[in-house]
RNA sequence: CGCGGAGUGGAGCAGUUUGGUAGCUCGUCGGGCUCAUAACCCGAAGGUCGUAGGUUCAAAUCCUGCCUCCGCAACCA
């Protein structure tokens, strides 16, 4: 059974910020190559991982007033969350800042420069002096820092190169003459933008900032990104190190699977180091588009980014898996809009799948009381069903072999189709009017359960959660559902037990679903947009506070109060309206938080007011306070909470 | 002339390598069925395949010009 090795990677992400439903589609795809690639019988390592280091994790670590490490470890929690809460089965995890990993780097930094690959020159740049970093001319904004908005200068810093001149051809070649990359219309782009006018050195150190691993043997440098993030790929497997004892198992990967913006490191300078190394090189990187939102790419500042923890919660994890695995096509980008996906999940799921599913245990049920009776009674339309199902393995592993994952369920979900036609054309309720019938009744229904088991076995790859349940339903154990009995029909025992249970993918209520969806839309990008307007508004005006004196302070009553009812006030976008009571009675104060909070994120929780405020009228709501509430430096602004004291309570 | 990709019925795509009656999914409309999650099955409407020329008996497919959109141009999956 054992039928060798196989070696899949996602990228090691950078977390200078939340896991989105970009990093979700990557993960999820290696996930399901990696699980169909257990199934089948291989010995398989699935590694993800997380790039820690670099300037900008430094600065916003900085902003927040954490260590680096403090502020990486936060978000890789918030990975690691995710992967769980997708049922990503990685095999390992590899963190740039873990132990093993610096050490490998250091000797393979070392090595190069052993070898002569790499030499110490002068990085030219544009850097900004107040905020001490250098940017490249392509990220100037209008000419100017992009953080600051500032003037930059000419300027240059001792750093570490590695000679890429050396393995122009073999890698002109590799894109070229072999199948490495995927899909392979993307090697002219490749080769005419950077290989074609001669590949400039990189630039793999720097001094600028700390945030890194030291330059073993120049401690004022840090080794910059490409020789720590792309050997990841090696080091998690011991390569250098002691600890891991995987890498003559298990190197070259069978497939790196990344999207096309590090296309280029991939296809490029990864080969380049390898080749420098002496090692083999993997064998296939698959690259993968865009999830474009409503045709515009996500990005933050657009407010567009898809939280995979909202959508999972309401849809169920495997559903989204299922979508954006079938609307992935290798190389070119993938419109994801909620319509799309609700209208995929409908159609494919619950009308296809789980319809099925459904419509087949209740007649077994029904007409046999759930155990089906061994006689049989072969008819028109079971072959073509029977080969049809049968057929389904081969071209599935033909797909997955070659990373086609949209075309494999495509194809998974053909024989969906045929099988809900076949009842049609079989007609099991015309058969159950006449007992006579029986034999032929429990033939169709049985090849239907015996297709299904054949469906569910295969799509367990892609649905790790829900195909279990199906197997349940229809009373598959054990043996019924391996890889191995995934070409054969007729596996199910001949008296097999359904158990009809409940649906496995329900049918998703569009309209209301879209407007919901497209309200939560709406609320991050008005908040994203409120955002930068603050954030502006904090760097025009410099804080320049006059002093007070006690007595004036005591001028101003802070009280505590508890947050009874909260609803928008209907003439303003920034207002809500809020029923306190502050110990002594209810009041009502309007406060502009509408575009940071939901009125049921603030409804019970205990608030600060300035309670002895002059009454205002506020677009037709009098304010009987104010609420405290920060601005943060983000341009966030967020509401101080004071739940654990109780309301009414003065504050000075 | 920086490089590359794309323009096909309402939407999203396949087909272009090796010219030969334009295909799939969703949506719409009509019909059928009633086992099922208002699901399923059948049928229909709807495209002069961005545009102008050329080659050919024949062009979505090959050639040339033009238009539009998108991506990339050293680090946002």
């Amino acid at each position: 059974m054992n039928k060798g090795k196989f070696y899949i990677t996602t990228p090691i992400y950078y977390p200078s910020g939340n896991p989105h439903i970009g990093h979700c589609y990557t993960t999820v795809a290696c996930d399901s190559i990696a699980r169909y690639k257990r199934m089948q019988g291989y010995d398989v390592m699935f590694l993800t991982g997380t790039d820690e280091h670099g300037l900008k994790i430094e600065q916003k670590a900085a902003e927040k007033g954490i260590t680096p490490k403090q502020y990486v470890d936060e978000i890789v929690a918030i990975f690691k969350k995710l992967w769980e809460y997708m049922n990503i089965d990685y095999d390992r995890y590899i963190r740039t800042t873990d132990d093993y990993h610096v050490e490998s780097v250091q000797k393979i930094f070392k090595a190069l420069y052993d070898k002569g690959y790499i030499y110490k020159g002068e990085y030219k740049g544009k850097y900004c002096t107040p905020c001490e970093s250098f940017w490249t001319n392509s990220q100037l904004k209008d000419g100017k820092c992009p953080e600051c908005g500032r003037d930059v200068i000419d300027a240059k810093e001792e750093a570490y190169f590695f000679k890429m001149a050396p393995f122009a051809d073999r890698i002109e070649k590799l894109l070229t003459e072999t199948d490495y990359l995927r899909p392979k219309t993307r090697a002219t782009e490749l080769v005419n933008n950077f290989i074609k006018p001669g590949l400039e050195d990189l630039c793999v150190s720097r001094t600028s900032f700390k945030w890194g691993i030291p330059v073993p043997f120049d401690e004022k440098h840090v080794v910059y990104v490409w020789v720590d993030a792309l050997s990841n790929y090696i080091t998690a497997l011991g390569y250098d190190n002691s600890a891991y004892g995987d890498y003559d198992k298990y190197w070259p990967a069978d497939v790196h699977m990344v999207a096309k913006d590090i296309m280029r490191f991939h296809a490029i300078i990864w080969p380049a180091i390898l080749m420098a190394l002496e090692l083999p090189l993997p064998k296939h990187l698959a690259v993968h588009g865009w999830i474009t939102f409503n045709g515009e790419k996500m990005s933050k500042s657009l407010g567009n980014v898809v939280d995979p923890f909202v959508l999972g919660d309401r849809y169920s994890p495997d559903a989204i898996r299922y979508h954006i695995l079938r609307e992935m096509a290798l190389g070119s980008d993938s419109s994801f809009s909620n319509e799309i996906m609700i209208n995929r999940i409908n159609s494919d799921l619950a009308n296809g799948l789980g319809n099925l599913v459904s419509r087949t245990t209740a007649m077994v049920e029904k007409y046999f009381g759930g155990t089906l009776p061994t006689e049989r009674c072969p008819g028109e339309f079971d072959d073509d069903l029977i080969n049809t199902a049968a057929a389904l393995r081969d071209k599935v592993d033909e797909y997955i072999d070659n990373t086609q994952l949209n075309n494999a369920l495509a194809e998974i979900f053909n024989v969906v189709s045929r099988a809900n036609k076949y009842i049609d054309e079989t007609t099991p309720w015309v058969l159950g009017k006449d007992s006579a019938n029986n034999a032929r009744l429990a033939t169709v229904l049985y090849n239907l359960l015996d297709t299904i088991r054949i469906i569910s076995t295969l799509l367990s790859a892609f649905m790790p959660t829900t195909m279990p349940k199906i197997w349940e339903q229809i009373g598959a154990v054990g043996n019924d559902v391996t890889y191995g009995n995934a070409d054969k029909f007729g596996v199910l025992p001949q008296n097999v037990t359904v158990k009809k249970g409940e649906a496995v993918f329900p049918r998703i209520d569009v309209q209301k679903e879209i407007d919901e969806l497209n309200a939560i839309i709406r609320k991050n990008a008005e908040k994203a947009k409120a955002q930068l307007e603050n954030q502006a508004k904090a760097a025009e005006k410099p804080e320049n506070v006059a002093l007070i004196g006690i007595d004036d302070f005591a001028k101003v009553e802070l009280r505590t109060a508890k947050i009874k009812a909260c609803e928008p006030v209907k003439k303003s976008k920034k207002l809500l309206k809020l029923t306190l009571n502050d110990g002594q009675g209810e009041r009502t104060v309007a406060s502009g938080i509408a575009q940071f909070y939901a009125p049921d994120d603030l409804i019970g929780h205990t608030v600060i007011i300035v309670s002895n405020l002059k009454p205002a009228k506020l677009c037709g709501v009098e304010s009987q306070g104010m609420i405290l509430a920060a601005d943060c430096p983000d341009g966030d602004v967020k509401v101080i909470f004071a739940d654990d004291i109780p309301a009414g309570s003065k504050i000075r």
